[in-house]
DNA sequence: CGTCCGCTTTAACATAAGCTAATGGGCGGC
DNA sequence: GCCGCCCATTAGCTTATGTTAAAGCGGACG
């Protein structure tokens, strides 16, 4: 299994994430730790978390395994919206709004911890800092997808798929999932196609490519980057918009 | 909310909007006007309001007109990345992560209210429905950037732009910004084309395929819609993640 | 009242990416 | 030890979209 570097419980991953993305005080670190677990929970592979259209009434965080968010059209064209990492947090205050726009399934088997929405708002009212911390996790998830945008938008198969890596490898960092310049990818090349829009076929193609100029190898599920600079050039990857500073 | 937002004030689009979204109570809709009044500004068409990478420390709702946020690559490829329509709010909490991780500009004239950081948090803190209002605008926004990326990964050149005019005819619905069924659309080609990641060329050349379709009217930077449900069919638009609901 | 300029449109050609289909490899079930 | 299944890979062909270039068009402005 994965070395996790230092002890630290169940929920050391969203802890470390906390902490390169904005720290909490300690009380309210404890506060959090407390409720996640009261609400630990377990899926499989492959199972739909929350389905487009469901009722949200709680907030997931996610403490280990990798689920992706995703939307798919009348016709089957699916599109994965977002991967869910390690330490991050599926729908803070998606409750708002009632229900979800998007499914989230597993991709791995993933342990979690469910807080339900009374709990939740309770602990935000209680701790301001906390509630920063998870308005931010939001506010970053917008600033990902803005990328992802960019992406989809701008950027050729080669690029992207270059990005996508990247940005991947940039989120398990802080965390500490990345093992020298290697990480865990545990998602099949259909599921890299679906993020980043291409077809599985040429997502293949764009994959040998990138294996071919030397950039990465990915075997056995594990992506390797051996320079990760040239690789975000390749990608034209800017910096900074993952705001994932303060880590160790 | 009786008054606000029923006659013409300045900010009547900001109350319409709420009203759609997440209706607030009269004091708070009161404590937002006032929060507004103090804080009136103009742009001309074209002006960058914040620059990628900009701190922020206020936040901004716009009255009137429209403007674009976006993301440009080192060798100038660009991609707007959402438009922001009258009565959205440009950057709710952005503060919390220091700086902004692109850019806004305007697209014609525009009438904003400015927001310093202090006061809106202490406006959020006062007033429990408004904080959780400006929530729902965030989460909105994100709502609708999944919807883009799935526009920009898996619809085709000609579903991405009636998508895109159904979703702008649609959000301007409820602030009263549509006519019949027309509304402005007061952007360049480029720029539709830099929202749907198409080159000028191909989007024009959908444009026309929209025309001739018999789908739209595109004229002096008005948008005729003869047939949303039509256009809609066309674009798999697959309602719902507007939210949009209690619209009049 | 002509010229410049930004925007739209058209054309001709180039290419990245899609599609269909077949093959191969690993792995678990029987 | 063989079968079947999922996933990765390769090939051959098609097509949607990009690129470059040029022309049309109307408004702003001197």
């Amino acid at each position: 299994m994965r070395a996790h570097g230092t002890e630290g419980g169940v929920a050391q991953a969203v802890f470390r994430r906390f902490n390169a993305l904005r720290p909490l005080p300690d009380e309210d670190a404890a506060a959090l730790e407390h409720a996640i677990l009261e609400g630990l929970l377990r899926a499989g592979p492959g199972e739909d978390l929350i389905t487009e259209g469901d009722p949200v009434d709680s907030v997931r965080i996610v403490l280990s395994g990798w689920l992706f968010r995703h939307k798919t059209l009348e016709d089957g064209r699916r599109q994965i919206v977002n991967f869910i990492l390690p330490g991050e947090t599926c729908d803070a205050h998606a409750y708002l709004l009632s229900t979800l726009d998007h499914s989230i399934t597993t991709a791995t088997p993933v342990a979690y911890a469910e807080i339900k929405r009374a709990r939740f708002e309770q602990l935000m009212a209680a701790h301001h800092a906390l509630a920063e911390a998870f308005m931010c996790e939001t506010l970053l998830n917008n600033a990902i997808q803005r990328e992802w945008i960019v992406n989809l938008g701008r950027r050729s198969a080669f690029e992207r798929v270059a990005h996508l890596f990247c940005e991947i490898f940039e989120r398990l960092r802080p965390v500490g999932l990345i093992d020298g310049n290697s990480c865990s990818l545990p998602v099949t090349q259909t599921d890299l196609a679906d993020a980043t829009g291409l077809s599985v076929v040429h997502a293949n193609r764009t994959i040998q490519e990138l294996r071919a100029s030397g950039l990465i190898v990915l075997k056995d599920r594990t992506l390797t980057i051996g320079d990760l600079e040239a690789l975000k050039n390749a990608a034209m990857y800017s910096p900074g918009y993952l705001r994932l500073y303060r880590a160790k």
